[in-house]
DNA sequence: CTGTGTGAAGGCTTTCACAGCC
DNA sequence: GGCTGTGAAAGCCTTCACACAG
């Protein structure tokens, strides 16, 4: 049962799988095949099949999969089924960006609370968010058992922050600091890095 | 020569060099070992130097690099010592965030060009972004050359809109729309999914 | 003696290909 | 006949370990 033995990809592809499987049952698509379903996932058919494989068995042979069946299956082992609490950090720029994107609150994420060490800079976020400050963020992480938090601070700060999270209780931090975060090895974090990306793609123009 | 042969983390690595590189410089560091640059980085000594590899011998043995000759190298085979023209496409929450993070134009490019179908919808973006209606998109990138496009449009019309990029001659797009997008081989593609990601820590939460 | 550059070994993921079930 | 589940093979990337240069 242990969960590092699956490959993080494939984790990631979970999520894909779910988008897709979402679109396919507001079509009222009851079965799809693992041909169907890994084109619209962009991936090959036996991957997602190994994939899948890690979990558990989900389809039947020479039919498919049931489109509602493995739809659950995948969000309960994402544990995207429940709704958890997120809290961002660093409402500079890119975090009010990240607040006012939405994108988040779609897919069974709940951003209630920002935190920021200066409250008075002028800031248009959206209602339901509370602005506050950082000094109480880790006795919020603990009152509200906040496991998720977002991370938008300048880079020279991020390691500092990362260490009062990992006191507040963080299980897992999204990560958009250009700096690379010592956590214990309990922590997850995953990094975007939007300039990076940019960079990245500068090399294959010519 | 050919580009293909060098596996795209390592590319990927190479600006975490860069930024590395970048703050020894300001620190007024002249040499560097591949372990110091390589613990900057986050990375093992042996994956920098093997990646250094995939373009010339950038070090002295005995000594280590050079930090200015390594930065100027690692700039030049990435194409961001030239500034490049970037476009952004889909002006909406997301978009409006992108424009106003301008992390982007800090690492040699500059968006000075934002596309939207809808240009009534009120909406604040920084100076010296013009907002451009969709139809002029694919003449603009032509009379400017545009190579590099940050995509931020609605993942229903994300292929179409990507459509109109190659007949603009689009050769890099940074996508952030959640779809997946068929193109020419010729053409790369660099997905952000911010959903995704969040999505995906969550199953390390217990 | 220090630290790079690199062939070889090791480890991890993806892909193949087919046995097994519907 | 069709399609999943999966051991085995292939491919790719990382890490080791040492020859070699300063």
């Amino acid at each position: 049962m242990s969960k590092i033995e699956v490959p993080r990809k494939a984790i990631y592809r979970l999520s894909l799988y779910a988008r897709a499987l979402m679109k396919l049952r507001d079509n009222a698509v009851e079965t799809v095949s693992s041909r169907a379903l890994s084109k619209a996932a962009g991936v090959k058919p036996a991957q997602l099949r190994k994939d899948l494989a890690y979990f558990g068995q989900f389809g039947t042979r020479g039919l498919g999969y049931k489109v509602d069946g493995l739809m659950s299956a995948i969000t309960e082992v994402l544990g995207t089924n429940s709704f958890q609490q997120v809290i961002l950090v660093g409402v500079g720029n890119l975090g009010v960006a990240l607040l006012r994107y939405g994108g988040f609150n779609k897919e069974g994420f709940e951003i209630r609370a920002a935190f920021d060490v200066d409250l008075e800079r002028p800031r248009s976020i959206p209602d339901g968010v509370a602005l506050l400050h950082y000094e109480k963020m880790i006795g919020y992480m603990r009152k509200h058992s906040v496991k998720m938090v977002i991370l938008a601070v300048p880079a020279m700060v991020a390691q500092s922050v990362s260490n009062d999270l990992v006191e507040g209780g963080v299980q897992a931090i999204l990560n958009f600091s250009p700096a690379v975060l010592e956590v214990p090895e309990d922590v997850v974090v995953n990094s975007v890095d939007l300039a990076l990306e940019l960079e990245n793609l500068s090399y294959f123009v010519r």
